[in-house]
DNA sequence: ATTCCTTATTACTCCGACATATCGCTAGCA
DNA sequence: TGCTAGCGATATGTCGGAGTAATAAGGAAT
């Protein structure tokens, strides 16, 4: 799991080369996209800017133009700048984005995310993973329901306070998605269950959590098992109303 | 649409620069990266398999390294390929695929599409939509309904044959996902669509329309501009299935 | 059998040069 | 005066090569 999220990344701060100090394992450019990610997300260089050209930028950055060239290559493949020569490289329209892209979201959630912009995402949520719970109802196998129950015991033993309890509750949701069958649902609600994620870390740390997770989760469960599909979505639903409830409360409303 | 899909690429003898025939405006990397991201998705390349080194593989182009190396970014970004240092580029299991971007989907479409794929596509598709539609209906202004209607117009004037009439097609489309607010929703659908408008081809080749779609089209404005979102997801969701019904004929079932 | 270390391979980074496309200007024309 | 067409300046695009760093694999020591 790459962990994009709170480094200070100091790239740029001073101009004689101060060569970022980057962990093993990961590349230069990628720290440089991930910087400028981050700047675009945040408003920093808003869409319509046009950033600085190749060699001054890179310079400024302290890294060689192939290194900066191949981090405007990442952003331009996930929409957020395009690059035309004599123009410079610009900032895109913000519906250009692929704001489901798992690195987007992930550079999204680095600085402070938008309140309207988390509540869109909670509210494809919603959309999204009853529909799912209720596909799950109808598809899923005995072997979907093993991993499901598994996911649930371990929860029950961890609580959602241990990452240990954490990972089990993705797991749990993802077996979910996964006895859909359909590996577009997988993706999209991988990169938004992901995202959520990092806004469970302000809710965490905001206040214990005062509810018992668990039975809601089995009620999804026994839905699913009894292959009632609208049971499973309407409990599914329930938990993801929670999810956003406590999120709110975390975020301030 | 320009294919620069299958020159066999040869470097033959010295050298007069068997430069790729590409359109203009089109930049090198960027083809190399279409002509991967198509190979991949088709099939061509396997999860785990191992792509040949980088100087083997430019040479085999006839492109530099760093045109190469930028490609491969390109698909690095989308979650196609990983490469780590004497381990080489390898193609990443199917569920790391960022399925819903707007390059991936196109090289999707570019071979003939999964079957199964295809399906997902529109299950997903089914889900938000209709959901999308309900959204709309609660938050759509004037301005909204003034542009879906005057879609409306355009799709009668000219017919779904006309490349005007599509256009004005994605525009009801389009306006119905903006009314929502919501901006996740807005990118989401749009990528969805434009893959389902590859598939429009198919079904525009295999045989002419046999069914007026205004109607239907109609009575989900109707719905939006009444505010009755029960009926306007109602109307979304039985659009969505007709296009299903005639994707699934087109392709042959 | 396990652990540690050496080594070879590969991607990563950098550099400097040239090619190419595009924007903005200027001159010519209606 | 307004418009079009040519032209030059500039930033991106492409190239080839050299050197560095990271890692997987195999061998040595325990």
């Amino acid at each position: 799991m790459d962990d994009t999220g709170s480094e200070p990344s100091e790239i740029a701060t001073a101009a004689p080369a101060p060569r970022a100090a980057r962990g093993t394992g990961r590349r230069l450019h990628g720290a440089i996209a991930h910087k400028l990610g981050v700047a675009i997300l945040s408003g920093e260089y808003a869409p319509g800017d046009i950033l600085s050209g190749e060699v001054a930028f890179s310079e400024s950055l302290g890294v060689s133009r192939s290194a900066y060239r191949e981090a405007v290559q990442v952003l331009t493949a996930k929409g957020l700048v395009e690059s035309r020569p004599k123009a410079g490289t610009r900032v895109l329209p913000r519906d250009r984005w692929n704001l489901l892209d798992p690195d987007v979201l992930a550079w999204a959630f680095t600085g402070e995310p938008d309140i309207g912009f988390v509540r869109g995402l909670f509210e494809l949520r919603a959309i999204v993973e009853p529909a799912a719970a209720a596909l799950a109802a109808e598809r899923r196998d005995r072997a979907d329901l093993k991993i499901m129950k598994d996911a649930l015991a371990a929860m029950r033993r961890h609580t959602l306070a241990t990452e240990a309890g954490r990972a089990a509750d993705r797991e749990f949701h993802d077996a979910v998605l996964r006895a859909t069958r359909n590996d577009t649902l997988v993706v999209l609600s991988a990169s938004i269950a992901a995202a959520v994620g990092w806004t469970t870390q302000f809710k965490q740390r905001a206040r214990a959590l005062p509810r018992n997770p668990i039975p809601d989760h089995v009620r999804v469960y026994e839905a699913i098992a009894a292959g009632d599909a609208a049971e499973a979505s309407a409990a599914m639903r329930h938990l993801v109303d929670l999810a956003l409830e406590d999120t709110k409360v975390a975020m301030g409303r």
